[in-house]
DNA sequence: TTGTACGCGTTATCAT
DNA sequence: ATGATAACGCGTACAA
């Protein structure tokens, strides 16, 4: 593998001084266009490729590059919120370096850490649950940065968030409405800042809806999809709650998954849309985060304070959206389904 | 926002050369503790951190990242990619910038560009379909580079793809056993290489059955989740086919629309898992790729070669499995059917 | 319009 | 063990 040119042999190729070939290189115009010539020859003929980490060292110059931690890429969530940053900041001309945290705090140091170490020009940021580190023991300078999808854990940043609290209440207030009175909220540990306020939410409608909390029919174990469907399971089997507020996507599916093998279902709306959620009999009713514009929002804040925009940080509170597709109401009688309902389907 | 401190800075706060500095910085031992000490206070009060861009320049010195340009992020399927390479990158020290192609050739070639630029040390990529610029064209040095997903345009360059007509051949051979004659081909433009590789394994199979094949059962233009919907909504009216391979995760999810819409179903494998695969009744079966270990591949495969591997260039060819589940089968009988089956299920 | 000379932050050589 | 000095590839005063 040879050697990349550089822009010395580009001028000795063309007989000129470093310093047009950077006129050239840099697109600017006052150039005769014999030297401009022999600079394109020369350029092609030694395939020189501008060494942009070399020059994003002079003051003045940056990476054009954006950092971004996550918790794990392979959440669709997270995807779907990186592709979105990578498309605004690509529109910019700006890369984008992704890693995941894996939510443990030392790991989600190191990378951000290691991109600032690379210099990006900004950070997009989800605050692990487990954090380590406190941001103002950061040392300055700091590139412009925004939280996502997460509490602000320091002043000195923008942030960008789903209205959790208001999409669970709305979820809750839909099953009331339908009749419902002992409504489970099925979700993970209250420790993570999403399920606390989709509680909190939850709370909140039963409340205006005229019924008391039942601690018991708040069920936080569900951290994986096989023990939300046990969880639920065993509600089916207790009768202990006549409806589901499955408060994530793995509460959903494991709900659904319950239902499916008690061969009875219970309303439910589930946190999150997926990708089959029109797949369910009935349809799945969820609340939906407009995760796209979340990522677009963060990009375009960073891309703002980039450009110069010196305005007061900020925290942008995006809402949800209540979907309701009918797995919300109750099952009909059995006479009555079996007429509603074809001979079979998937 | 203050500048970044500088070695410079440090060695003049520690009252130590720059050497000396860069020493401690790298980890080296030969160092008097003394000056150890002043240095580390030094980097603490002026929160020095390392210019890895600076850094990078130096010959022999690399920038530590993989370039990876995939087709579109928020696709479960690359995002996987992703994060396995992510992950095996991340253990190695490296970062990785991600870039979305859309399928465009120029797009694609303009990110290579720009992530060669940014002199990373590696390169993955999945070539878009509308190739534009041939490899050959491009300059030397090319750092060492792995095609994924899709045939090797370039022989310069390792490639990890997944069996696709293997697959293919499988789950039409499952059909065929249980004694589904008429099996549809349901999946997008046969332009497409995936496409191409699963027809070929579907035909195949439909040879080994003794099945001749009927090229109006070959159906190509789901390109969407709505057309595979509307198109297998029309096999079943028609009944022109009695069992359906869907060539995609799209024309999957269609079919499984349609069975729904029309209150029946014929016999279904799709070509990719899903994640609510298990909530079909019955389940859908699939053909599975092994996703994780194609990026995994991939990764190691670039990570060798960065530490010195020249053995010859290969193509990895990864097997996929075929995962039964029930929706292979047809269906049973109106009477028995209904005694198989619970009241009711999502 | 073109070129010279220097600096960016870092690492490497080599002498001390 | 430590430091002066020269690179690395590029951009920019400033002079010509």
């Amino acid at each position: 593998m040879p050697r990349h040119p550089t822009m010395k042999d580009v001028a000795h190729e063309a007989r000129v001084s470093l310093k047009t070939v950077s006129r050239h290189v840099n697109g600017e115009t006052n150039i005769d266009p014999i030297l401009a010539d022999r600079i394109s020859a020369a350029i092609v003929k030694l395939g020189y490729r501008r060494n942009l980490s070399a020059a994003s060292i002079r003051p003045g110059r940056t990476s054009k590059t954006i950092g971004l931690v996550i918790s794990d890429l392979a959440n669709p969530y997270y995807s779907t919120l990186a592709r979105a940053i990578e498309s605004v900041a690509d529109a910019a001309g700006y890369l984008v370096t992704i890693a995941s945290s894996e939510e443990e705090g030392l790991r989600h140091d190191r990378l951000v850490d290691r991109l600032m170490e690379q210099r990006v020009d900004g950070l997009i940021v989800v605050p692990p649950r487990n954090a380590a580190r406190d941001w103002s023991d950061v040392a300055a300078p700091i590139p412009p940065l925004v939280f996502l999808d997460r509490p602000v854990p320091y002043a000195e940043a923008d942030a960008v968030l789903a209205d959790n609290a208001a999409g669970a209440r709305e979820a809750t207030l839909a099953l009331a409405s339908v009749g419902s009175r002992r409504i489970a909220f099925v979700g993970d540990s209250l420790d993570i800042y999403t399920m606390r306020e989709r509680h909190a939410g939850y709370a909140a409608a039963l409340a205006e809806a005229g019924i008391g909390v039942d601690d018991s029919l708040t069920i936080t174990t569900a951290r994986t999809r096989e023990q939300a469907e046990r969880e639920v399971g065993a509600v089916l089997r207790d009768d202990s709650a006549d409806a589901v507020f499955a408060a994530n996507n793995r509460s959903t599916i494991g709900a659904l998954l319950a239902f499916q093998t008690a061969g009875r279902r219970l309303p439910l709306v589930g946190f999150d849309d997926f990708e089959t959620s029109l797949l369910g009999n009935p349809p799945v009713s969820v609340v939906s985060q407009d995760i796209e514009l979340m990522g677009r929002t963060a990009a375009d804040i960073v891309l703002g304070r980039l450009n110069g925009d010196t305005s007061a940080f900020a925290v942008r509170m995006l809402p949800t959206q209540l979907i309701l597709r009918g797995s919300e109401k109750p099952e009909p009688e059995e006479a009555e389904e079996r007429l509603s309902r074809g001979p079979s389907r998937q």
